[in-house]
DNA sequence: CGGACAAGCTGA
DNA sequence: CAGCTTGTCCGG
């Protein structure tokens, strides 16, 4: 049968619906993902089959036939996808292209059985596995390399960061796997038995999907930054449903939206970092930013280790503060929220603003207030000064060139620090009374993050320090005994009363539409104004879906669907 | 997105 | 009423 006109999305988002194209006579047939260039109007841009209409000889011709293309398969995740996240199509479609062009397929290699893999497989189930920060998520890899080599076709394996993806294609090659990475653009669409890469690279055009692994699957990276704010993890869950195909996904501080997806734990208490908590209501306030105990600790693991010793982790710049009682230590906290409250003209409150008062202590009624102004470059100082030894600082926008043995910064210095002896938390307070709903998962990823540098519980391993005024918080409890399950329960407890995801759906509108479309959403849903924006709610996804369809996609309207 | 075209404003 | 800006529409 030949085809003689083709269903096209250009790269033009605004129009985000199929265009009708002639096929040139003797062109052969064009198949569902293949990339063309089609004229529109004056003039000429790039598009993607996404299918076959009858012909019509009132429509214009496509122009050329152009390289790197996806397969069907990718078009019907793009516009699930599209429709997720009320995006133009051409959006994921164009994540999901190889970036240069193909010019040669070189024919892949047959996947070989690799014993020195799939001798360390789990043998687990499909599914979400919740795992200890420091387990060897290997196994995982080595599980679903087995079960690809019973199907035909590639293994993608989604992984947050570029290093450890780099990390993973290393591991694979010494035990005998076939593995590239997600920009070889001929190797993918060669089918290359294995492809390993970031975020994207749960996009790979691989001809035919085996199955599937994403690790660390709560990773915020996994999570696009821009507009859209497509999630790697759902559409990995997505494409292996569309393909049929097995998928793993491990997760050490699952979200709700995938504790509830959780079918297998494989977490204990030894693969979290041994734990110190040092309450400084308790320690002597004139110890300094860091109590005497953890300079002592510091001191030990600058005597035991050659690299990298010591890394102190404060959570943010220079924007945080915090109000204490200048006699008893306690921290000021909103009553209502728990958030930290600040001061505002004559009284103090919250972000929220939800319970103004005149400051006094609540635990011993002392009016003397203690504020804490928090910074890395500050604390950076006080530790150099505090362990006559000279510190390295890393945040996101500083990072030095070598490294000293005593390491400060912030979030950004895991990036730079994969080993250490000690990670001390100079306040773990700023994660416990963070003003933001998922404030206690961000309390148990630091941890986590933190143990991957220390390593787990056991004769040798280093160790992490919280300096905390709150010990007695079920998030501190629950870190010392290495059990996070509890927490994780009232998480999802918490998220059911709340109604956030998944057992309610909310998105931001932005833009300056954004509040005219608000208004009229507001007759049938709940509608609150946020920072930056309008939330809006329903108790379920496509009861949201549907009353957004008329906003997304509008001028001056950006909707984001979380 | 970006071109086409309509409607509105300005100056002589 | 030419010449310019601003807004709305629409593409195969």
């Amino acid at each position: 049968m030949t085809t003689h006109a083709v269903q096209v999305i250009t790269e033009v988002g605004a129009i985000d619906r199929p265009l009708d194209y002639l096929v040139p006579e003797g062109w052969g047939t064009l198949e569902v993902g293949d990339r063309v260039r089609v004229p529109l109007q004056s003039r000429s841009v790039r598009g993607w089959v996404i299918g076959w209409t009858t012909p019509d000889d009132t429509l214009k011709a496509v122009r050329t036939r152009l390289d790197g293309g996806v397969t069907p398969e990718i078009v019907d995740l793009a516009r699930w996808a599209a429709d997720r996240w009320m995006a133009p199509t051409a959006r994921f479609l164009r994540t999901a292209s190889p970036h240069r062009l193909v010019r040669e397929t070189p024919p892949a290699p047959v996947a070989p059985p690799a014993p020195a893999l799939t001798d360390g497989a789990w043998d687990l189930a499909p599914g979400v596995v919740q795992v200890g920060p420091t387990a060897d998520v290997l196994g995982v890899v080595a599980t679903a390399y087995q079960a690809s080599m019973a199907r035909p076709g590639s293994l993608v394996v989604v992984v947050p960061t570029e290093g450890w993806a780099q990390r993973l294609r290393r591991r694979l090659e010494q035990r005998g796997v076939p593995v590239t990475g997600s920009e070889d653009a001929q190797r993918v669409v060669a089918g290359w038995p294995v492809v390993v890469g970031t975020r994207s690279a749960v996009w790979a055009p691989v001809p035919v999907l085996a199955a599937l692994v994403v690790l660390d699957a709560d990773d915020p990276s996994l999570v696009s930054g821009a507009w859209p704010r497509w999630g790697a993890t759902e559409v990995a869950h997505r494409r292996a449903e569309l393909a049929g195909a097995p998928w793993w996904a491990t997760t050490v501080v699952p979200p709700p939206a995938l504790a509830v997806q959780v079918t297998r734990h494989e977490t204990r208490p030894a693969l979290w970092p041994a734990l110190r908590v040092i309450d400084r209501r308790r320690s002597d306030p004139h110890d300094g930013w860091l109590a005497a105990e953890a300079v002592w600790a510091a001191h030990q693991a600058l005597a035991t280790r050659e690299d990298v010793a010591v890394a102190v982790l404060l959570q943010r710049l220079g924007s945080g503060r915090l109000l204490a009682c200048g006699r008893c230590g306690e921290l000021y906290r909103c009553d209502i929220c728990g958030g930290a409250e600040i001061e505002h003209a004559e009284m103090v409150a919250c972000r929220e603003q939800h319970a103004p008062r005149p400051a006094f202590c609540r635990h011993c009624g002392s009016t003397q207030v203690r504020r804490r102004r928090v910074g890395v470059q500050g604390l950076a100082t006080a530790v150099a000064a505090q362990l006559a030894q000279p510190v390295s600082v890393v945040t996101s926008a500083a990072r030095g060139e070598g490294l000293e043995r005593v390491v400060v910064g912030t979030e950004a210095l895991w990036s730079r620090v994969r080993r250490a002896g000690l990670v001390i938390v100079a306040d773990f307070d700023q994660y416990l009374l963070a003003p933001r709903a998922d404030a206690r998962r961000e309390a148990l990823l630091a941890v986590a993050r933190a143990g991957r540098v220390v390593g787990g519980r056991g004769e040798g391993r280093g160790a992490v320090i919280l300096q905390t005024r709150r010990s007695e918080d079920p998030v501190v409890r629950a870190l010392e005994s290495g059990d996070i399950n509890g927490v994780l329960a009232e998480e999802v407890a918490t998220a059911r009363q709340l109604g956030l995801a998944p057992f309610g759906a909310t998105a931001t509108l932005r833009g300056p539409g954004a509040a005219a479309a608000a208004e009229t959403l507001g007759h049938r849903l709940r509608v609150w104004a946020g920072q930056d924006g309008w939330t809006v709610w329903a108790p379920e996804g496509h009861v949201l879906h549907d009353a957004l369809a008329g906003v997304a996609l509008r001028a001056g309207v950006r909707v984001d669907v979380e």
